[in-house]
DNA sequence: ATAGAATATTAGCCTTAGCTAATTTAATAT
DNA sequence: ATATTAAATTAGCTAAGGCTAATATTCTAT
């Protein structure tokens, strides 16, 4: 029963493991996604010569991983139902943003277009998660964004805080000003532990580290 | 990995199959599953074999499975999760009855108990679908109900007709009466093929074959 | 009661997705 | 430039769910 109507889970989860750990560094290691995924690396190395196979990624023996046109389609498609299914259970279910990323970690891979299609529509057709991250289109395009949230940065970029998201969560907005994280602030990225981990930074020449949470909230524009 | 957070899915499917065919008959055989699943009997065997080891059914060769209270639970856990979830996606989505089926049958398997709990707050804790059919409660108890939808009848029953439900579709309702299935009306339920498929009755000493989905607009009282 | 038909089971193979242990390749430090 | 260390790969095993072909059991009709 080579494919039929298949798990999506595995693969789905593969391909947006790659698509984010290619923002950090591209051609992705064995043991990056073997340790985002809280597999072992041989189990990874098999998977991605499958996906290799299936036209899914690149894959060069001890050289990494890159995504296809292929695969970041299916990547962007999962992360799409991700951040509709998050919406949609907080909007129709009343869950709280705490709450609906684990669901929406299941869920992402048991709807189909047509399911999409009505929670995109009932949804408005939103662009951005609450988080100010962007939500890929249909055709994968993402909206073009001059603010990006500061965990969608590559590291050793410099940026500028441009706004921070509200949250209406004072406290958390009262902590990253204490953080001196003030718009026209610039800051350099100087590493991100890949999903909720956290971001360290490098703010008037001082170290800090941000929780992913925190840095979600803060919206910053590239210095080029 | 023996167990830690596996595929519910096939379980699920195959209980809730149990569960289903042994309204007509008992000890359900392999091949009566196998039928029903679309699998070949052999692999029914192997899985039933597993679902005893499992506690979750009574297998003994060639005499057929029974579902354990454990697998009841299961069963109506499921049955309980699809329901609210054709009753949520219709609602919540605007999806048509007839589409919903087809997309809780996937995602039945995906929701937990936190999502299973919101849908039915917001639903306002129904007992019954739009066919008629109840909800089982999260304790598995079934609502009482004097009128059962014709489908839900054990074959070889002999019961009243007891009132139509109001899909708001005059044409099936016209069919329906043009079958002579009238309140008080007594028939007799000679055959029922599972799921979807059709049901074969007598009424008035005439043999008549009704559709599933008319099936579940008629509500019938048993005759004792 | 038994032959033949219908059902059910077993044996043996496949794929996916994981694991460990052993090995190979690449990177680093002297 | 080579020895050591770190990372990646291969080999070989496991379990779930499928399949086919072969075998075994039960049912049915004579």
């Amino acid at each position: 029963m080579s494919s039929s109507r298949k798990d999506r889970r595995a693969t789905e989860d593969y391909l947006k493991a790659i698509y984010y750990l290619a923002e950090e560094q591209d051609p992705v290691s064995t043991s990056r996604i073997a340790e985002a995924r809280g597999t072992r690396p041989a189990s990874v190395t098999k998977m991605v010569q499958r996906l290799d196979r299936q036209g899914l990624v690149r894959y060069r023996k001890h050289r990494g991983v890159s995504l296809t046109d292929a695969g970041l389609q299916v990547a962007l498609s999962t992360l799409r139902r991700h951040r509709l299914t998050e919406l949609f259970l907080a909007e129709a279910l009343g869950l709280s943003w705490d709450e609906v990323h684990e669901h929406a970690e299941v869920l992402e891979h048991a709807i189909n277009d047509r399911l999409e299609e009505r929670m995109d529509a009932v949804l408005g057709y939103p662009e951005f998660d609450p988080h100010g991250d962007p939500i890929p289109a249909k055709d994968g395009t993402i909206a073009e964004i001059n603010a990006r949230p500061m965990a969608s940065l590559p590291v050793g970029c410099k940026a500028r805080v441009a706004r921070i998201v509200d949250d209406t969560n004072s406290e958390l907005l009262c902590y990253i000003e204490g953080l001196g994280l003030v718009p026209g602030i610039e800051v350099e990225i100087k590493q991100i532990e890949p999903f909720e981990g956290p971001i360290t930074l490098k703010v008037d020449g001082e170290r800090r580290v941000v929780g992913h949470k925190v840095a979600a909230m803060i919206l910053m524009t590239l210095c080029s």
